[in-house]
RNA sequence: GCGGGUAUAGCUUAGUGGUAAAGCUCCAGCCUUCCAAGCUGGCUAUGAGGGUUCGAUUCCCUCUACCCGCUCCA
């Protein structure tokens, strides 16, 4: 798709969330805030579909995965313990020349290894610049390798400023390198960006976490984080859980909730943004060596084999192996396509520090295929963290293996609003519809897998100003309501009401009619027309059929 | 945070330094025997703040939000 055409359809997707309800701009009359976004009727009813096959999938449909809901403010030990207090607080600068966002403090670690910054330093043996062996790189090597250093641009007027450089030079050549990348005489030292020397803003700090402060004295001493991410909690809970419901390794904890980052660039409509929901398992498991002592070996991974039954002599890539293939079943029981799906195995340089392996569920948006869900080997990293914060242990004892040990984790973790997000783009088509007197029109329609679609029946009386229809259909859907969410609509013609349950994706239509109410004959009382979202079919159904019927279709 | 673009009704668009227009949607009524029919009536808008001006939706500035890049990994 071209990128005129993929936000086109970004924009039609956007459009449509919000005119019927399933999207709106967060505090919208206020402005709006970036990075917040709210559910409306028909949204709020979609996430809660998705989020409870989810739960049930994940617990009532097995017996070794418990669940749990934690607070989204916990002790700031936890966020120091994990390693979000360092990595999620970094002090950034921009390049004023090629635009790239750089982590401050790493910028002398990436010139270690830079050529150019390699060539500049070999010009200034122990720190001390060589003003000739300096100009003679300027204009030569220099200009064409980073035609964007200061120094590059302007040789002469810099290396003036070296002269006039009263201070001792340091060894690594940094305060030299500073001069060398300041274009303004009269400004503060800059530093070089790493990427094309060009010259860095200010550093200023990127703090991915939402603080705030626990008590009314809003002290230093009551700073506290909103969770940048639920998974801790279940770490921190990890003995609690033991203890209470008799689980036994391999086991599962999962959680559904909210989760908050400052993130530096939300964007994508809900793609991205400061407060979203995920839906995270932490999947605790033996480590191999314990595998390998009680089943004589670990099994191997082989490619063609299938992964779906459990086995005792799994190792950790097996159980990362299977829940890769559970998720991805998953994902298209919700409705999204495996032709939609991408997997992505994460290159060893780009794995977190804790991370064994980690695959990523890709979805291919219209603006981009980005990540749904990451299923990441984080061995046994985050108890282990823990156990070494708090004091407390965090071992587990197998009474099979009559071992102690700290169990390692699989963690499947996915984004509620990213996945919503991506059943909206999945579902949602503009077709072209020809009538009987041969024009064509656009129907829009949401193609939703009926157990996700908000609602699930639409139910019409065929005629509103005739009674007896309007009460029939009002029987209807008295008995429907307890079972799922109907929505009932005397309002215009027959076939606009069928085209707005369309644009809800709601997957089914009731409509009652005259031979429902048995004006024609007494074979057809009792029947209503059922007509198919995506078909447009219709067919004659009895009304005592239709909670079955009905049930056996959203299930 | 940086660069580029955008901002008029619920949606899609028009227009103007002097009363803001239309289509669709929505609501009410009439009508209507299965795919956005018709008739009548109705609600609703210049993102926020400041400046220039007799007068600003229009010109200028600031802010906010959204879209596209840099960045990001639920």
């Amino acid at each position: 798709m071209s990128t005129q055409a993929s936000t086109t359809r970004m924009e039609k997707i956007v459009s449509l969330c919000k005119r019927r309800g399933f999207i709106f701009q967060s505090s919208e009359i206020y402005g709006g805030l970036n990075g917040f976004w709210d559910y409306g009727p028909l949204g709020a009813e979609l996430k809660r579909n998705v989020k409870e096959l989810w739960w049930k999938s994940m617990t009532r449909l097995r017996d070794d995965i418990v669940g749990l809901e934690a607070t989204i403010i916990m002790h700031p030990k936890v966020w120091q313990a994990s390693g979000h207090v360092d990595t999620f607080s970094d002090p950034m600068s921009t390049c004023r020349a090629c635009k790239k966002l750089v982590r401050s403090d790493q910028v002398w670690d990436m010139l270690e290894t830079t050529p150019w910054a390699q060539a500049v330093r070999d010009a200034a043996p122990e720190g001390k610049p060589d003003p000739e062996a300096l100009l003679k790189w300027a204009k030569g090597k220099g200009l064409r390798a980073v035609p964007n250093f200061a120094f590059v641009k302007e040789p002469e007027a810099i290396l003036a400023r070296v002269a006039a450089h009263t201070a001792d030079w340091d060894a690594h050549g940094q305060a030299l390198m500073q001069i060398l990348s300041t274009a303004d005489a009269a400004g503060p030292l800059a530093m070089p960006c790493p990427h094309c020397a060009g010259e860095l803003t200010e550093p200023r700090p990127f703090n991915l976490m939402f603080k705030t402060y626990v008590g009314p004295a809003a002290t230093e001493e009551d700073i506290a984080y909103l969770r940048p991410e639920t998974a801790q909690a279940i770490f921190v809970q990890f003995k609690n859980v033991v203890d209470s419901t008799r689980v036994k390794v391999p086991f599962g904890i999962c959680q559904i909730g909210k989760a908050f980052r400052n993130e530096v660039t939300p964007r994508n409509f809900t793609f991205r943004s400061r407060e979203f929901e995920q839906m995270e398992l932490e999947f605790f498991i033996k480590p191999d060596e314990v595998v390998q002592a009680q089943t004589g070996s670990v099994a191997a991974f082989a490619p063609d084999a299938p992964h779906t039954e459990p086995q005792p002599n799994w190792g950790w890539e097996l159980w990362h192996k299977y829940w890769v293939e559970e998720r991805f079943r998953w994902y298209e029981s919700v409705g999204l396509k495996r032709s939609s799906l991408e997997e992505y195995w994460q290159k060893p340089d780009e794995l977190a520090h804790y991370a064994r392996a980690t695959v990523d569920i890709l979805y291919k948006f219209p603006f981009g295929t980005q990540e749904l869900e990451g299923i990441a080997a984080r061995s046994n990293f985050d108890l282990t963290q823990h156990q070494t914060h708090s004091g407390k242990s965090m071992e587990y004892f197998d009474q099979e293996a009559n071992l102690r040990y700290v169990p390692h984790v699989i963690e499947p973790s996915a984004g509620v609003d990213r996945l919503i997000l991506a059943l909206l783009c999945e579902a949602f088509e503009e077709e072209e519809v020809t009538d009987e007197k041969g024009q064509t029109e656009t129907r829009t329609v949401l193609h939703f897998h009926p157990r996700v679609a908000p609602i699930k029946v639409g139910i019409f009386p065929l005629l509103k100003n005739k009674p007896d229809l309007v009460k029939k259909a009002i029987e209807v859907r008295d008995l429907l309501r307890p079972l799922m969410n109907v929505f009932y609509d005397d309002g215009g013609a027959i076939g606009r009401r069928y085209r707005r349950q369309d644009e809800a994706g709601t997957p089914f239509c009731l409509t009652i009619d005259f031979d429902t109410i048995g004006e024609n004959g007494p074979e057809k009382e009792g029947t209503v027309t059922l007509r198919h979202r995506d078909s447009m079919t219709q067919e004659r159904v009895r009304i005592a059929d239709l909670p079955a019927l009905l049930m056996a279709k959203i299930s």
